[in-house]
DNA sequence: TTACATTTTTAGACAAGGCTAAAATTTAAT
DNA sequence: ATTAAATTTTAGCCTTGTCTAAAAATGTAA
């Protein structure tokens, strides 16, 4: 149906999308690795395919098309990571570069029965939710714990970053999906902050508190 | 590591090489779905990454490493035929499309970990061998019903043809891989047969003898 | 051993995707 | 309103893998 290289380019610019109404050609090669003029060139054959809509100067959002063409991807990528990690003893932390090939096999009958194999789940091994087969997935509310009022507390339920090295830092610490997390001090200066786990106290920098997504309790 | 397009060519030759010393340039070809000009650009690429070696209008052959390679690509290949019918239901003439996708997938910890989640499968569901992590697998003999002597048995324990058709015709007569097999009758004049199975006799063509192996008893 | 047929290679072209450097446009800052 | 900076597009080139048509090599049959 579509290239490997016209699937990633959606899925990135799907992810890019959320809330800005246009994505902005610089922003895609950011997100993809690769030359804005790539990018210039590659939006052109995406509208005449009728999955973005381009506005030369201006920027590109997907079609209702490429949305369909992107929940897909991303449904894939997420019921390959839980596959790893449920069937595979794979940690959540190898899982992302493998499922970025699987991503792209093309099988609806494949896909339907990993879905049933794994029992339907509803979120990857990094808390985000999984489309379903018409495409619809919950969007809950997580909060950033670097945007927490001191004393506020809730559970993991997300991380933004997937990056090996920052889900190695988290098992480190003992810090999983489902984690409880208190906000004990915010730093006002540079925004890091202590918070407190079941099993100890940790000094985190606002890098990582952007990072940890909670359901606040 | 090697492109798709190189993977290919490299199963392609090993399959064909079989006791020949030498494959020719066309019968790649035939066996690839492209022109001959193709593949002889692509035999000089290869013989670059010295993964073939290659001798102009006489033909080509794998090197060690190539070999390597190709194992290495059928045992994915099986692997996951393996899996799509054992832990997703797939029937025996659906696997073979999915599985050529999922062969050129690259991670070495996928595939181990698949391995054992399969438990160590020794043959595919068309009764073809497994190669280990070495890329060492049994040829254990198999004889095709249309070279037997009539009145010999066997157990079918394997199939040439691996088309969704041909599988299908088997499925629909009841033969499957473990059926055994009694050769009754054979026609001298068009090869074709009269086999008998636990559950009937089948009169049948000599293109299905040619296709159907048998582990003779 | 010639003459014809088949196989294989070469030459030239094309599409997909990518890059660099230069030009055009938009945005931000006087 | 100008000018400067940043963004985006265009132009031209490259690599991979494919194709067609023509040329070269090999094989075969009288
Ligand atoms: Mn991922
Ligand atoms: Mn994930
Ligand atoms: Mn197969
Ligand atoms: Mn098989």
């Amino acid at each position: 149906m579509h290239s490997v290289s016209e699937e990633n380019y959606i899925k990135t610019i799907y992810h890019l999308q959320d809330g800005k109404s246009l994505v902005s050609t610089n922003d895609i090669a950011g997100g993809m690795n690769t030359k804005a003029s790539s990018v210039t060139d590659m939006l052109k054959k995406l509208a005449d395919k009728n999955l973005a809509e381009y506005i030369p100067y201006k920027g590109t959002r997907l079609t209702q098309n490429g949305i369909n063409c992107a929940t897909q991807i991303i449904r894939k990528h997420r019921l390959w990571e839980v596959f790893l990690v449920e069937k595979l003893d794979f940690s959540w932390d190898e899982v992302h570069e493998v499922a970025e090939q699987l991503e792209h096999i093309q099988s609806r009958k494949l896909i339907d029965e990993l879905d049933k194999l794994l029992e339907y789940p509803k979120y990857d091994p990094h808390g985000d939710p999984i489309p379903d087969a018409q495409g619809n997935y919950e969007k809950t509310a997580k909060t950033a714990i670097s945007k927490l009022e001191k004393g506020q507390s809730g559970v993991l339920a997300g991380v933004h970053d997937t990056s090996t090295r920052f889900l190695q830092y988290l098992d480190k610490h003992q810090i999983e999906l489902g984690t409880q997390i208190q906000l004990l001090e915010l730093e006002a200066f540079d925004g890091s902050c202590l918070i407190k786990t079941d099993l100890k106290e940790l000094h985190i920098s606002k890098t990582i508190a952007d990072n940890l997504y909670l359901k606040v309790l």
